[in-house]
Parts: structure tokens; sequence; C-alpha cells
DNA sequence: CAAATGACAAATATTAATATTTGTCATTTG
DNA sequence: CAAATGACAAATATTAATATTTGTCATTTG
């Protein structure tokens, strides 16, 4: 019974758990991935991206370094691993909660979810700089996280859409493409890249005239020029 | 006589010449700044950005490095100098020959306009590599400088909304806002910090989209939905 | 006498020697 | 016997000594 439920304690978040059932007497001793993943995290706070060594980290820890790599197969791999968590965690969370909301309005629905998308993105940069840094300098190299990272958001999105569409808010037009262009029409706000631009004040302003151009186009359609009015 | 046509000869491009009038004997040995950003270009590139010095400037003109001090108050203000005139020649000026066109189509000559600059940013990166990671580098450092650049550009994209938006083709909002927002929601196509991502081939799809985004927005107007058809 | 020089100090970059870190794996531990 | 260890070589980073570069300015040059 209570091996069940220990089972279901350390084997939470999906992550694949060096085997722990076999022989749970020993429940202390075992090393999980998520414990790892804190430790680097914390050592990655204190030293930041740069000085930070898979050594350091496993003297955070009190083992050896080799058993690190028992875990991950490489220092970029954990780096990796930590900066996937955090973007989950930080980014992806709260974002989920927005898009999972009701409502009846898509169009607004759709505005706060990107902003807040560009709020927590501007938000970390300033308040958890040396994890901000860990991420832009771990994306840059891992086309593969990024990629994941940027089309979850682009899937949560392309929902938002197709409910625009049904209530005829949105145009019918290719929901994934449409996703996509919103995104990237908005990257000089959310892309670690353009980081050190967010200080300026003006960059609210900004964002909320990009937003009316993406919403309505500067083009004056046929409809407002010769048919209507 | 001979002496004007020199003078003439000597000073053009509206620099301001260390004066070249007076005692015009040594026509030769007087050293003009455009030399000196010669010199400094060409050396830029055989040396990349970070390895070359003023010292490596002034031994391509076989001067004594102290002239240089004499002309450009400091090797940063020398940079900027190199990064100006590179702009000016290779982005604004065939810039400029676009937007003098004369068209009767405004929003496909904003859109010339718009892909040309991103064609010609995009190709610089690959082309000519040393003078345009010069460029990156120096316009995070000199925000005067990036900004002088965005704002020539920002104003000619003024002028032609402006003839949009008198054939009644562009909507009559505030002009300055729609080409900074423009401006603005193309970064990704023509911001020197995404020129990693500029490889892709899916990148020109990627722009088309996003004009097309900008162009007609998202939004299902009221006209289309209610009034008409 | 305007323009260039080159000697100089301070700042910065390079080099070479030294130390640490990364990643592996045979051995140890519980 | 699964998990951890720690010794080890190769790669990388740090340090300290050395060299170059930056920027100034009194002196020289034409």
């Amino acid at each position: 019974m209570s091996f069940v439920i220990l089972c279901v304690n350390y084997c939470t978040g999906g992550e694949k758990q060096p085997v722990c059932c076999p022989s749970m007497n020993k429940k202390t001793s075992i090393l999980s991935k998520s414990e790892i993943l804190d430790a680097a995290e914390k050592t990655l706070r204190r030293f930041g991206p740069d000085k930070t060594s898979v050594t350091d980290v496993a003297k955070e820890l009190g083992i050896s370094h080799g058993t690190i790599y028992r875990h991950y197969p490489s220092k970029e791999k954990l780096r990796e691993a930590v900066t996937e968590r955090w973007l989950d965690e930080k980014i992806i969370f709260p974002l989920t909660e927005i898009a999972e909301m009701e409502t009846n309005d898509p169009i607004h629905h759709l505005k706060n979810y990107l902003f807040k998308l560009i709020e927590l993105k501007q938000t970390y940069a300033k308040y958890d700089p040396e994890m901000f840094k860990m991420y832009a300098e771990v994306t840059e190299h891992s086309a593969e996280l990024i990629d994941e990272h940027v089309n979850h958001i682009i899937e949560q999105m392309n929902v938002l859409i197709h409910q625009g569409i049904e209530r005829h808010l949105i145009q019918n037009i290719e929901i994934r493409t449409l996703a996509r262009s919103i995104f990237y029409a908005t990257s000089r706000f959310h892309h670690p890249a353009h980081a050190y631009e967010w200080e300026n004040e003006s960059i609210k302003k900004e964002i909320e005239d990009v937003w009316t151009l993406i919403t309505y186009g500067f083009f004056k359609s046929y409809q407002e020029k010769d048919d209507c009015k």
C-alpha cells in the first residue's frame, strides 16, 4: 500500500525515474532528476550560467559529480533540462491557465494570452536574470528546445484563434499560419535577443500599437471604401 | 581656378574637412576622413571587428596612429563612423532609390520598400559578414546611431504611407505610429540579433505571412460581418 | 602654423603556465 | 546488483607574466 503511494510521490512530473520501485528501503538515498534540477537551478542563480560547473551542482547535493552523469549525459543536456523545466513552470504553466479560461470574447482572450506571454518574459528578464540568461544561451544553441517551446505556444494560440473564427470574429484563414505570424510579428517583445530593449518605457505603447496593427491591418478594405457608408 | 576645382574634389560627401583651402600646395598629403574610413573598412574586413586595432588602420595608411586621433576622438567613434557610412551606402542609399520611385500602387510601393530593407540586411549578413558583425556590435552600444538609422527608415515609410492614405488605400491613422509598428512587427526579419535565424529557408514564407497579417489584420471587420454581402 | 609625429602611461589583450572541469569507466558501496 | 564513487585523461578555464593597444600631448615637420 504505502509502497504504491511512495512511488506516486516520487515519480510525479512525468519524469523517467531511475527504477524506484524495486527495493524501496532506501527512499531518501535515491537521487531523483528533479533533485538534481533543484540543485542546478539554485547553483545557477548563485553563480550565473557562465560560472556554474557540474562539480558545483554536485557539491550543492553533497554527491560525486560522476553521479550527475548517470542522470544527464552532458553538461549541455543538464542545462537544457533546467531550462525546459524553468520554461514550463514560469511561462507555459501560467499561459495554460489563461488559455483554458472560459470567455465570450475570443479576441480579448487572445490579446490577454499574448500580452501575458510578453509580460512574463519581460518580468523574468528583470527579476530572474541568471535563469533568463541561461534560457537565452541554451535556446540559441538548441533549436530543438526552442522549437518545442514555440510550437507549444503557437498550439495554444491555435485554439484561441479557432474560437474566434467560430464566432465570426477572426478571418477564416489558415489558423497555424496566423498563429505563427502573430507570434513572429511580436518577436521584439518576447524574444530574448531583444531583452536589452525592454528597459525603455516606450515599449508598452509599442506593444499596443503593434497589436492594433495586426488586429485591423493598415489596408483600407473595399467594404469600407466602396460598398458601405 | 584649379584651386576651386581641387577643393570641390576634396570636400565632397558633406564631410567637415580639415580646412583644405588655405595652402593647397600639398594636396596628396592632406588626410581626409574618408581615406581613414576606407582604410578602416579594408582592415575591418581583413581582420574582423574584434581583431582590428587603430594601429592596424594607421599601418594600412602608412601613418602614425596618433594622426587618426586627430580625426576621431576614440576607437569607438571611428567604429561608429565606419558603421554609419556603411549603413548609408549599403542600406539607406538603395532604399532611397526605391522610396523616390514614382508609383500608382502605394501598397505595392511600401511592400517593395520594406522587402528591399529585409533583403539588403539578409544579403549583407551573408556576404559582408565582418562589416555586418561590426554594425551589429556598434548598434548594440550606440543608441544614437541606431536611432538615427531607424528614424531615417521610418521617415521614408511615412512618405509612402502618406501616399497610400491620399489614395484611400491605407487607413487614415497616425502615420508615424503606423510606420513604426510596421517596422517593429518585422523586426525578426531585419534586426541583426535575428541574423542567425535567417539561414532557414522558411524565413521567406514567414515574411510574406507577416506582411499579409499586417496588411489585412486578423479581425473580421463589422462591414464584412454585418453590413455588406 | 596646421598637421603629423612618436614617446609615454594606463588600459586592454595575448600568451604560457597552471588549475579546474568535463566526461568515462573500472571499482566500491549498501 | 543498481547506484554511487573517485581516479583519470582530455578539454577548458583561470591566472600571472608579458605584449600590445589606446589615448594624450609636447615636440617636430613641411
